[in-house]
RNA sequence: GGCCCUAUCGUCUAACGGUUAGGACAUCGGCUUUUCAAGCCGGUAAUCCGGGUUCGAUUCCCGGUGGGGUCACCA
């Protein structure tokens, strides 16, 4: 492993975790993993009032869904004892001082440790924007800690950072205002700056930061939406990130073997759910039959009959979509006895029942030519294709096609006697038939 | 409002001074095993505006405008 990359994600717990806040962490993942770096993710924890172990759950599990693996995690709280020893340096040193003031919120401190702003302007290369300059007078003597055991964000952040060997900051742009911020206080504590890579954020469809409150959806919800992790992930990452190629399609491996910063878009990209719905079919289809039940037991119980496969795969655009389809009894004509109206049977077909019974009979009797071992879609379209062409189609077609599903929609003729077997193929048109 | 970031089809993007400005999603047509999907083929659609620099600007510089972010004893 190479310690000169040390990447970490470190999301405050105040709440479920969205497309755009896992952002962050997506690439500060790839980018350690692409360079045989560590990553680490650190819960900040310190507001208590806010920060919620649900939350925190939520996060991690997130993370693990995604397949987003850290090599070490921690609490900011757990840093208390250094984060005041610190303070308490800063202080002595005098680049700190306690400042006795009226509280100006509920809850407020009557003294709280404010930072020395020595005023100087702030100039740092960010790895996507280039060169950012701050004129860092304006900002005052800030509040960095509320108590010397009640540290506030900035200060945790230099000092975790530095303790964890943090050598890049890899997050969104709406921090590239607290960045001046956090070097004077890593200047005053004596702490090595690190690298700093701001990524553009994730706008909704109003055009705004995608929010939990604009109704942005937690990555939980997409998991229970029947969403593949790796489409979201891969969607995700190509948002606002582009490898060289026209290739879309990747998985976890390929976007850690591609994954550059150099390749960041500066501008802020808007989230298309649409686009993730394709996503999401593009890797369903890359599953194989045994792997896509799987991942349809996993998500609804269901067993899925294994002849079905094939079909709901390539039929659904997510795994809720297949199991809905399932148990709406879309494919009931598989195992169970179908029954349709005779206005059904003919609706299509755009002939006389007298004529559509005639074309029954007659592919029948060509079905029954086809070999019991051999009663493929393929044969079975060989067999009576030429036939529905000379009659019109929609004759022959759209009548065997109910007859074997009783549906109005369901898949080709073909495809429904490969699926049936022989004999249930030639029992069936002969009971709709019998209907004419 | 101050400060900071930013600007190619509706959306995600390619182009690193010379292209008929390319691809994907969406959309609209057509084809198909005249259903529903899928699939295939094709169409519509973009360089924010104004100045420079240059033989030549989507590309470089400046200004404007638009968009976003941030200005807590939140993170």
């Amino acid at each position: 492993m190479n310690l000169d990359i040390v990447t970490r994600f470190a999301p405050s717990p105040t709440g479920n975790l969205n497309i755009g806040g896992v952002r962050a962490g997506i690439f500060a993942y790839l980018f350690a993993r692409h360079n045989k770096g560590r990553f680490i993710v650190r819960i900040e924890d310190t507001d208590r009032e806010r920060s919620k172990k649900e939350f925190e759950e939520n996060i991690l599990e997130s993370l693990a869904w995604l397949g987003i693996e850290h090599d070490a995690l921690y609490r900011q709280s757990a840093h208390a004892a250094r984060h005041e020893e610190l303070l308490r340096i800063l202080v002595e040193q005098e680049k700190a001082y306690l400042s006795r003031e009226a509280p100006n919120e509920e809850g407020g401190r009557e003294e709280v440790i404010r930072f020395r702003n020595p005023g100087t302007v702030i100039t740092f290369t960010d790895a996507i924007h280039g060169e950012i300059s701050f004129d860092t007078a304006e900002l005052k003597d800030f509040v960095i800690a509320k108590s010397f055991s009640e540290p506030l964000f900035h200060f945790g952040v230099v000092v975790d950072d530095w303790d964890e060997g943090v050598t890049h900051v890899i997050r969104g742009e709406d921090h590239i205002s607290n960045t001046p911020r956090q070097i004077l206080i890593q200047e005053a504590l004596g702490a090595p700056r690190p690298h700093y890579a701001h990524l553009p954020l994730i706008m909704g469809s109003d055009g705004a930061k995608l929010s939990k409150r604009k109704g942005a959806k937690a990555i939980t919800e997409y998991r229970g939406l029947g969403y593949l992790p790796e489409a979201v992930l891969n969607y995700d990452a190509l948002l606002g990130w582009h490898p060289e190629g026209e290739k879309e399609i990747f998985s976890r491996s390929e976007l850690i073997e591609a994954f550059t910063l150099e390749r960041v878009q500066k501008s802020p990209a808007t989230f298309d759910e649409t686009k993730l719905l394709w996503f999401n079919r593009e890797h369903l289809k890359l599953l194989s039959d045994t792997e896509f039940s799987k991942r349809l037991r996993d998500f609804s119980g269901v067993e899925a009959d294994a002849r079905l496969i094939p079909l709901l795969r390539e039929r659904s655009q997510t795994l809720k979509e297949a199991s809905d389809a399932l148990a709406a009894g879309e494919y009931g004509f598989l195992c169970d006895s179908v029954s349709f109206s005779k206005e059904l049977l003919l609706k299509g077909a755009k002939a006389d029942a007298e004529t559509v019974k005639n074309n029954l009979q007659k592919a029948a009797q060509l079905l029954k030519g086809v070999a019991d071992e051999a009663f493929t879609a393929q044969e079975a379209k060989r067999a009576v294709f030429d036939y529905a062409t000379g009659q019109g189609r929609a004759s022959v077609l759209w009548p065997l096609r109910v007859a074997l599903s009783g549906r109005e929609k369901s898949p080709d003729p073909f495809t429904l006697c490969a699926l049936l077997g022989k004999e249930k193929t030639l029992e069936r048109i002969a009971g709709a038939v019998q209907m004419l």
